[in-house]
DNA sequence: CACAAAAACTAATAAGCATTAGGTTTGTAA
DNA sequence: TTACAAACCTAATGCTTATTAGTTTTTGTG
């Protein structure tokens, strides 16, 4: 009685795992008990380390595999033939996509990373700061073409992934925009502004 | 011995407040410690239920202080004689300096605002409702003055909001980008675009 | 149908938490 | 110098936590 329920293609640890991000988005690492994971389950607590090994590596698994995707994308992206500019809108549209998409487990990389153990906060934070040099490379070739105003692309960089990551207070008002109207206002807005 | 010292004009409560915002910056609301409060405070625990009431009470200061500070600068900026565009233009300065100048108070209103109790929550969370409310409204002035280009004025106001609030990585990397060319550049940007 | 492995359960452990109770020190002002 | 209040301390309370141990149930297979 009680089983866990594996979809056709998830293990049972990729179920739990799932379910531990939507409640880390909604409680917090720190607040997120492994009985309220449990009951989410289905399952008594202890039950659940039959399955995983601990409460950390769910965020472990959970912030690498996003951090993964995005570095994944961004590798084939650079590889991609098309201008600068171009190569910069798909990548903003792709972590527009990612957020509307896979919407738990980036909000769960973006607020909870805090809270991973060493060696794995180091790894994640260096990643980070990796995907940012890339993207702020990119800006500094489209600028150096002249696509892109001559602009700190540092500061471009912050304010473009700082705004599509703003897409988690969204989540709430979907019905009355389509995701399509969202992902093209807001790349307009942040490739030409909005002064006329 | 190990007294708390307040400054000149700051009550005791308001240094212990001072120390939870940056606490709770660090390592979240709910993985902050009262024992580790008063280390930073220089005291033990109990001795802090002398000056606060509880744990929770510390997060509501912080997080309706702070509202309430954004709150009054749009009641002023309402009133301003400007066209909206530049409206909107001071108003973003504003953000910008509000997080520059008061980080880790803006940070915690803006990450641990969750684990505030009922009925605060509910009222933060209206009363950032509300506040996003009046943004929007002037956006729409904005564009139907033909100010501003015709865009959904809900994705513009997040894409801005969010935008400003991503000055929370830059906190890292202060030296190498004085705070009035990140200023000019992210206004920029949110209002002009980057590219050509 | 039986046997083995997987996965569930209950009970227990040990640590950490915010907060309270009660007593002691400290600073101030008569 | 005495008295009082403010602010400190230590000790204790009661609750919650992740995780382990040990046992029983379920499941899949020959």
């Amino acid at each position: 009685m009680a089983k866990i329920k594996p979809g056709k293609n998830a293990s049972k640890r990729d179920v739990i795992t799932k379910k531990a991000a939507t409640l880390f988005k909604n409680k917090g690492f720190s607040s997120a008990s492994m009985r309220e994971l449990a009951e989410a389950v289905g399952v008594e607590a202890p039950s659940l380390y039959n399955h995983i090994g601990s409460k950390s590596e769910l965020l472990q698994g959970i912030c690498f595999k996003v951090a993964n995707t995005f570095t994944s994308y961004l590798d084939t992206a650079e590889n991609t033939p098309a201008n600068h500019a171009n190569r910069l809108e798909q990548i903003i549209r792709f972590h527009i996509r990612m957020m509307l998409d896979h919407f738990d487990e980036v909000y769960v990389a973006n607020h909870e990373w805090k809270h991973l153990q060493e060696p794995y906060l180091s790894n994640f934070l260096i990643q980070r700061r990796g995907y940012e040099k890339r993207l702020i490379s990119l800006l500094e070739h489209g600028i150096a073409a002249k696509e892109l105003k001559p602009t700190n692309p540092y500061v471009a960089v912050l304010t473009i992934l700082s705004a599509v990551r703003g897409l988690e207070f969204w989540q709430q008002h979907k019905k009355n925009i389509s995701s399509q109207v969202l992902e093209d206002d807001m790349v307009n807005h942040l490739l030409k502004g909005i002064t006329k």
